[in-house]
DNA sequence: GCGCGAAGTTAGTGACCGTTAACGTCACTG
DNA sequence: CAGTGACGTTAACGGTCACTAACTTCGCGC
């Protein structure tokens, strides 16, 4: 780890290590086109350095894909512990809290949404069983909640049903420009999640 | 022009061409792999031919892929307007009829679903516009009906909810194996998206 | 049988692209 | 100020891959 020396004086708040630009213009460009559809020159080109510079920050691009699922997944998977840990009692409350979380991430960061689902098969075998343990971890945690909620749906529909509410709110890149302001959008996403929920009850 | 005329009528079913399987394997393929993950060789070894046969048929790689993703907005648009001629008088039974097509859709050509919202930027310019304007005017349908059933939802909040439906239907490929049959995952996806859509009622 | 076109085959070919090599440039540090 | 290491540069290499060329095979109408 190197880098953080505020150089000269006051450190100001989140100088962005190259690393971090980098990561950021490659999920950038890896949900536009796809992995296999952007070269390294254009990532370098990205962050005003060009081809190869790349590779004193990573060790190939590969890695640069592997760094960010494994880091969405990480924080997803966080983020719905510290969720689930926070509302122990309260199933309906903390579903509502998990579909919060959820609708925030896929506002904020949809790249790494699109990425999320589409580019896995790229990564080495170990990347790949990691991303998807965690995937698999956090989803989990709404199987629970879920079934915690409505006590009378059997697993394996708890299961498609989570999966499909995250199809569901993971369609915000699909959404394209013409979407109103990103509260309301959040709201409807919200509603149009407990809906589909609801359904589960009858 | 056409490869096999069936005799004394119109060329009604099977009789399953070159062009056929080679549009099957390769919607199979490029669904897995993605469109740049796919080689020519290894599309025409999925069809008992090697390599650069494929070009007797194809004029490249690219007109497969354009191919594909015409086909099936085409077919989705032509299915859901026959749906809105057949059911013009009641929206809520026309939205139930719209949402039945689309998940056999879903759940019969998985692949083409994927490719579908996956690989449209790969195109060349003009089949991707004629793309877009298919895919658009089907979901059109969908916002008319919905907001014939629900007056008071504002058209951008009918489209985000019927673009966010087609995430959750469409889910059916990250839904993996361990799904219960399909009438039962059919009726599950039905349910879910009539439970969204309720919760723009309220 | 003969010609012919549809459908394949193998052997290139050229372009692209990820990666490495070799080299330059500063900012610090002792 | 010499030395060093982080950070970039351009040039080249090697592999992959879509696509083409040249050639064979085969069914079929006349």
């Amino acid at each position: 780890m190197s880098t953080q020396a505020a150089p000269g004086g006051t450190s100001r708040v989140a100088a962005p290590t190259r690393r971090e630009q980098i990561l950021k213009e490659a999920a950038r460009l890896f949900a536009e086109r796809g992995f296999h559809g952007v070269g390294v020159d254009e990532i370098g080109a990205a962050v005003g350095i060009s081809g190869p510079g790349l590779y004193r920050h990573f060790a190939g691009k590969d890695a640069m894909l592997a760094e960010l699922l494994v880091g969405i997944s990480e924080r997803l998977l966080e983020g719905g512990r510290a969720r689930v840990a926070a509302a122990p009692e309260d199933p309906a409350a903390l579903l509502a809290s998990l579909v919060d979380g959820h609708v925030d991430f896929a506002l904020d960061d949809r790249p790494l949404i699109t990425l999320h689902d589409r580019e896995l098969d790229r990564l080495r075998e170990s990347d790949r069983r990691r991303v998807r343990q965690l995937q698999r971890q956090y989803a989990e945690l709404w199987v629970q909640t879920v079934r915690d909620l409505h006590p009378a749906t059997p697993e394996s529909e708890a299961r498609a049903a989570v999966h499909a509410v995250f199809g569901l709110l993971n369609s915000t890149p699909h959404l394209g420009s013409g979407l109103p302001d990103r509260d309301a959008t959040a709201a409807l996403l919200r509603r149009l999640a407990h809906g589909a929920f609801g359904a589960l009850g009858s």
